[in-house]
DNA sequence: CATTCTGTTCAAATTATTTTGAACAAAAAA
DNA sequence: TTTTTTGTTCAAAATAATTTGAACAGAATG
């Protein structure tokens, strides 16, 4: 097989062609999706391209399929094996480490979701507990109507914030 | 009443005086609230400042409390007003417009989330149809075997989005 | 009606985020 | 063992998003 110099500036054992139009498109919108939800793009494309591949893939093949750099395909791989997206795989004749897409989209989702649910739920109630505790701590330098005025609205908050906390197990329970 | 320049080089009514701790930090945490929504800090941090304010607030007003400037403020009410978050008032004695803080944020947040989730649900769908489109068109020119990953791939991806389509006004029905 | 204030828009400046690429260490290949 | 390839880290470059402020037009005020 002729090896080939890469843009990445690295010899690729199988001389990876450039992507057919619809894996190019997943991933592209795969990286659109990404940056909806919060990520960067890159990393959304690194699944993208992942999801479709018939095998597991090389972190130099990645950089070289995209055209991205040895660095943000270090990092994007790492982000995705830690959300659950990504698995490591090892390929016959090849010590290298490849990687593979978890099919399972839905389920990985559902679980980010979870997490990121659980994180901002614990954030929000520390907030909140700052913000009643700085409202006693002022207390004596507010006017009267003034202290009841923040107390009142703060409270409106909390009990959203207890609302949601409570509804989440429901509706994660409903996603699976 | 003595009139006092702001930074914003404008002339204030009502000297308004920088705001207390607990207002202050409110401004913070809704700022923060907001970027993690994915809205400019800016947003939030206006509405954080509406939201315990006893009275409506002028636009130059809540500049001089935020010291931000009139476009960031301009553009800011404009896009909560839009999301339901701040209401315009009438001041007694005074024609310009003023703003208020919608206080039901439960019932805000709910609805936004709604619209955001349909209109991804709409682009999803959009996307999906695009990629079996493509599919399709390049049949011919790859293997079969190939073909059929990427169709099954591909409809993996569309059952969840299904799944999605279809849950949403489950979920959305139990935060009411 | 003249003057001051207010509100909008948008290009430019600022700030935040992402990506690159160089330096290095460690693993594979020769 | 020597050479090549791979993978990580992180400062610097590139890019994206937000904020500012100037220019303007339309209200309010006297």
């Amino acid at each position: 097989m002729a090896k080939q110099k890469t843009q990445n500036n690295q010899v690729s054992q199988q001389a990876s062609e450039p992507l057919d139009g619809v894996r190019l498109e997943l991933v592209e919108v795969a990286g659109q999706a990404a940056h909806v939800l919060g990520f960067p793009r890159s990393v959304g494309e690194i699944y993208g391209l992942l999801y479709l591949a018939p095998n597991p893939v090389s972190a130099p093949d990645i950089c070289d399929a995209l055209s991205a750099s040895k660095g943000s395909v270090s990092q994007g791989v790492r982000q995705l094996v830690a959300l659950g997206f990504v698995n490591t795989a090892r390929v016959h004749g090849n010590r290298r480490i490849h990687y593979e897409a978890v099919l399972e989209v839905g389920a990985v989702l559902r679980q980010g979701y979870e997490q990121t649910i659980q994180k901002r739920t614990i954030v929000a109630e520390e907030k909140m507990k700052g913000l009643h505790q700085s409202l006693m701590v002022q207390k004596s330098q507010l006017g009267p109507d003034d202290y009841l005025l923040i107390k009142d609205r703060l409270q409106g908050l909390t009990k959203v914030q207890k609302r949601i906390k409570k509804l989440m197990p429901l509706i994660t329970a409903l996603l699976k």
